[in-house]
Parts: structure tokens; sequence; C-alpha cells
DNA sequence: CCTGTATTTCGCGCTTTGGCGAAATGGCAA
DNA sequence: TTGCCATTTCGCCAAAGCGCGAAATACAGG
């Protein structure tokens, strides 16, 4: 017996995806897969604006993607959503080879 | 060593998680794990016109998250990325409960 | 309190997305 | 061919998302 999913929950769940399809939001994921990063780091890293990057960063925390840290005049992001790499690497994995592994990747 | 992902692969990371990022076509994917449906199904599961339900499932395909077959006079659309429906349920799971068990639900 | 540094919020144009009805396509069937 | 039927594409409009610089906030140090 499979359930169907009220509209809120799928509304939720498309909110982590929603802020998870951003190329520069991705890349600031995986910065922090290595661990914390204050926001002078990523923004050097994904080359916008500060004012663009803090703004991908409030996103992907409001989606509860990532949490932060505020330690003295710094703020520091982190991974709260862990699984995420691991989804990540199925889908690199979908598309290197288009079929075989995929249904191992995860699960 | 962690190699730094190019841009093109993030695009196409992106891609993807822009294509799941609406509650209709997360309905259409939760449909769609029980089997494959034609469109017509799709459309009375999702209660919006059979234009927008199509461009959905467009969008959804163009992604590579489904594919498609044609047969007789209907087109029968199926999940082609398993590892999405793990993914949601590690989602549902720290939604639900903010820790521990997340990092199981992967891998 | 005042200054400087780190970060967020605001306001603006600009592009993209979402939804609909109407028109177009592709095939089966007569 | 002619006519349906299932589905997709098109044209329009409203709404959301993106990026930037400027202004606002937060806070440690003097």
């Amino acid at each position: 017996m499979k359930i169907r999913p009220s509209l809120r929950q799928l509304e939720s769940r498309a909110a982590v995806f929603k802020a998870l399809g951003h190329p520069d939001r991705l890349r600031i994921l995986d910065d922090l897969a290595d661990g914390e990063r204050c926001v002078c780091d990523l923004v050097a890293s994904v080359g916008s604006s500060w004012s663009t990057v803090s703004r991908h960063l409030s996103v992907l925390k409001a989606a509860g993607v990532v949490g932060d840290d505020k330690r003295g005049l710094q703020v520091f992001y982190r991974v709260a959503l862990p699984c995420v790499s691991s989804f990540v690497e199925c889908l690199d994995a979908a598309k290197a080879g288009q079929a075989v592994e995929v249904r191992r990747c995860c699960r």
C-alpha cells in the first residue's frame, strides 16, 4: 500500500530540489563537503558578488541543506543534509555509463 | 584528492535538480514509481491541463529523469533514474527526525 | 561610543518558468 | 483520404528567480 504524498509534502521536497537547482549553489555544496567554510572563502570559490553568494546561502539554508554558525566576525556554513553528495554521485554515474550501476548507487 | 567539478558538470547536475524542483513533477515521479503510466493517467493525477502536464514531462525527459515509449496512440512514461526515490526518502527522513538516521539512508 | 570588517538585505532591471487555450503533429481506422 | 484521438508545440501573460551595487546590520577592538 503506497500512500499518496500530500501537496504540502511535495512542495517541501520541491523546495529542496529548487535550492539545489543552481550550479553556483552546487559549487558551494561541493566546497562544504570538505568541511565548513566562511562566506569569504565561498565568494572566492564561486566568483560572484558577496550579495549574490549570500543570497545563495540563504536559499540553501532555508531549504535545510546547509546550516550556519557565527563565530567572531565570520559566519561559517556547513552541510546539513549529507545524502545530497551520494545522490550527486548517482547522477554523475548515470550520466557517464547509461545503465547498469545506476541501480546500485543508492539504497 | 578531490577534483573540482567543472562548471559544465555543475550545470548538468543542476539541470536535474531544477527538473525535480516542482511539486507537480514530483507527483508525476511518485506515480511512475509504481510502473509506467500514459499521459492521460498523469493528467488525471496532477489535475492540470494536458499542455501543462506535457510540458512537465518534457522537462523531466530532457533532464534524463524519465523515459518515454510510444505504443499505439498513447505515450507511456517511466522512471529512468531510480535513485531519485531513495533520495526523496532521505529528504523525508531528515525532515521528520532531524538527525541520526539521515546518514544511513543513502549509500 | 566609534571605526572597520564580515555579512545580509534592499531595490532595480532582466531572464526564465509556469499555466492556459488554441493550433499543430502523428498515427490508427474507416 | 478523411476523420479521430492522444499528445505536443505555440503565443501570450503573470510570477518567480538572478545578479549587481548600495545601504543596512552585526559585532570585535580600541
